[in-house]
DNA sequence: TAGGCCATCTGGTCCT
DNA sequence: AGGACCAGATGGCCTA
């Protein structure tokens, strides 16, 4: 495909405004000398475009369900995909902490004592989004511990 | 207008 | 040979 650059469109790329395969190599293998062998290329090329356009619509269906099963804060806004990560992690890691916590109090009762006494016995709510007057953040936001503003890249 | 996020194209690499 | 996966480049859209 090299041999081609010059008469391949540099808007190939970013081609999200006019989407599957305008240009690019199909039309570089239209216009070049040579065409003959270059057709089956092209083809090759616009073939995989179509998977890898596939496969990213795939992981991007992953990540709306992943997005659905996280917990959000309220936040109208909905998570970038590495925020999605981010929050994913913390809350595996919440749950995991959370398991391990109820494995070692012997009975659901006193797990609940443990984190729920707090909010009174009439009036429990469900953790997650339960705050308490004077609290900036919900209980379960505490306990995960995920601010989306505050992450640092791994290193 | 700059910066963040995203979709798409593309070429390279690895695997079957 | 062809498919899957990946990373870089590019341009569009949106928001502060």
């Amino acid at each position: 495909m090299k041999s081609c650059k010059p008469c391949n469109p540099p808007a190939a790329a970013g081609a999200r405004a006019a989407p599957p395969c305008t240009g690019g190599a199909a039309e570089c293998a239209g216009t070049c000398a040579g065409a003959g062998r270059l057709e089956s290329a092209a083809r090759r090329r616009l073939a995989a475009n179509a998977r890898e356009r596939r496969r990213m619509q795939g992981l991007n269906t992953a990540f709306d369900r992943l997005r659905r099963v996280v917990p959000q804060w309220g936040q109208d806004k909905k998570l970038s995909k590495y925020e999605t990560l981010q929050m994913a992690l913390s809350y595996i890691m919440a749950l995991t902490r959370i398991l391990a916590e109820a494995e070692r109090f012997g009975s659901e009762r006193d797990w609940v004592n443990l984190h729920c006494e707090h909010f009174g016995r009439d009036h429990y709510l469900p953790f997650a989004g339960a705050k308490l007057p004077g609290e900036s953040e919900p209980y379960g936001q505490r306990l995960f511990g995920f601010q989306p503003e505050s992450f640092q890249m791994a290193s």
